[in-house]
DNA sequence: TTAAAACTCGATACAACGTAAGTAGTTTGG
DNA sequence: CCAAACTACTTACGTTGTATCGAGTTTTAA
């Protein structure tokens, strides 16, 4: 298990010739059977259906009828293909918003989509996005958080720390949303049945005085659904946003 | 890489003795040299110096000059071992406010918790918590949180929804922020020296008429800190809840 | 008191991983 | 037309979690 994250290449070059499809044509040896577009397109999908630690290169490869070895002749690595891999899926982020849509509208739309994105690809959240690939779509994602955001008359800083608090809590959200459905494909059981094996156990070595007011939530809910509603989440954070373009708005003027 | 998530264990009831700290003491076999508590405390320093991916069994073992298979008398598995990782670093977040906290001041004080957890223990961003292991900590730190947000005459769901709406940022401001240093561990490349590896790249093959905002805010600020501003964030976060709140108690009044 | 059961720990082994190295065969530029 | 460049295959190495087995140790039951 080498990649965990993004931008974990040696060759720079290499990186950015792959990200931004400068494949030259005219090359020696024998026709290639496969297409980077294709080996990355594949990876999605098995990433998307199995994990991302169940991802391997041999797997890729066999889905194809080559050996694992061949893939190096498309992909410098496994870092590099992550690395692709996430800047392919992070196409729906570049397309553009409704003419006149205003701030608010906008950064709803980017977190819609960035939720969309995790909710296909789930193993995206679990790519560190320390230096992301700097692919075309991971660049016209931010250009358009920046656009949306840049009519505010705040500075670029701030314009960053907003894009980023709504972007922190879409991804926050997503993890945890996404975590129970992940977990009841890796281990075959549902939340509930799950529930069920520690519920039981659960008074045996717990002293629920100690716990009051969850054991009086768990009384009234049941443990079952401990969903987060992103929605509610988003619209608190927008709220919050909003308030701060207000204050913004008077100091500035 | 079997563990990248809590909750995995197959014998719940084994699982809940270990985290509940059940050891009978009258066992049969020889006298054992390590305890469940040492072999969690190493773990944990281990996987904050090196990584959760560095973490092996092996490793463990060894530092305590036993070999791998030894452990598995102490945990029935990797699983099972993070489990006890996690509940064990989530100490903090159990430890009681002031008295007279009002609800801003203890969301506020959870979140800067997690923040410092996160901080000493980036290894437990990496872990799923779909299942989080129901051990002394993590109840307390749920039961900490119910607490605050119990007096405000919120209903059962929305006071989990605020809760997890804090949660939510916190993880992924603390990924954001994590990432980055991660990274450079990692890959033994400073943030700097990896920008300088792909800026003068960047403008061969990118066309920067494309990317109006993005290239003025570079222009600005130098890509060097793109730093989330965690304390920005949870501000926004909380005025967002405040106005919940207030709106939430005209209505019910 | 003693035999059996229960336990710890070490050694060995296996399948799966990413990928380095080497080879045979194919295409193309000089 | 041949040598350089390229693809794809075979092998191989070191690492992972953990199953299995065996030897030795302690406790329990008779």
């Amino acid at each position: 298990m080498t990649a965990q994250h993004t931008g974990g290449g040696t060759d720079a070059r290499r990186a950015l010739e792959l990200l931004w499809g400068a494949e030259p044509r005219p090359r020696r040896g024998p026709k290639r059977g496969l297409s980077v577009r294709q080996v990355v397109s594949r990876a999605i999908e098995l990433a998307d259906e199995h994990g991302l630690a169940s991802l391997t290169m041999r797997r890729v490869a066999e889905s194809f009828g080559v050996t694992a070895m061949s893939l190096y002749s498309y992909v410098p690595s496994k870092d590099e293909l992550v690395d692709l891999m996430v800047d392919r899926v992070a196409e729906p982020s570049a397309e553009p918003g409704p003419p006149g849509e205003d701030w608010r509208a906008g950064l709803e739309r980017h977190a819609r989509t960035s939720r969309q994105i995790y909710h296909r690809h789930p193993w995206v959240l679990e790519v560190s996005m320390g230096r992301p690939p700097l692919g075309p779509n991971v660049l016209a994602g931010l250009e358009a958080r920046l656009s949306t955001v840049g009519g505010l008359g705040l500075s670029f800083e701030d314009q960053l720390a907003v894009i980023n608090l709504v972007d922190d809590y879409v991804h926050g959200a997503a993890t945890s949303l996404t975590g129970v459905s992940l977990l009841e494909r890796r281990t075959g059981l549902s939340a509930a049945q799950w529930w069920e094996q520690y519920d039981p156990l659960l008074e045996e070595f717990v002293d629920f005085e100690r716990y009051p007011a969850l054991t009086a939530m768990w009384e009234a809910l049941g443990p079952t659904e401990q969903r987060t509603d992103f929605e509610f989440g988003l619209q608190r954070v927008l709220d919050g946003v909003s308030r701060f373009v207000e204050s913004s708005r008077e100091k500035g003027t």
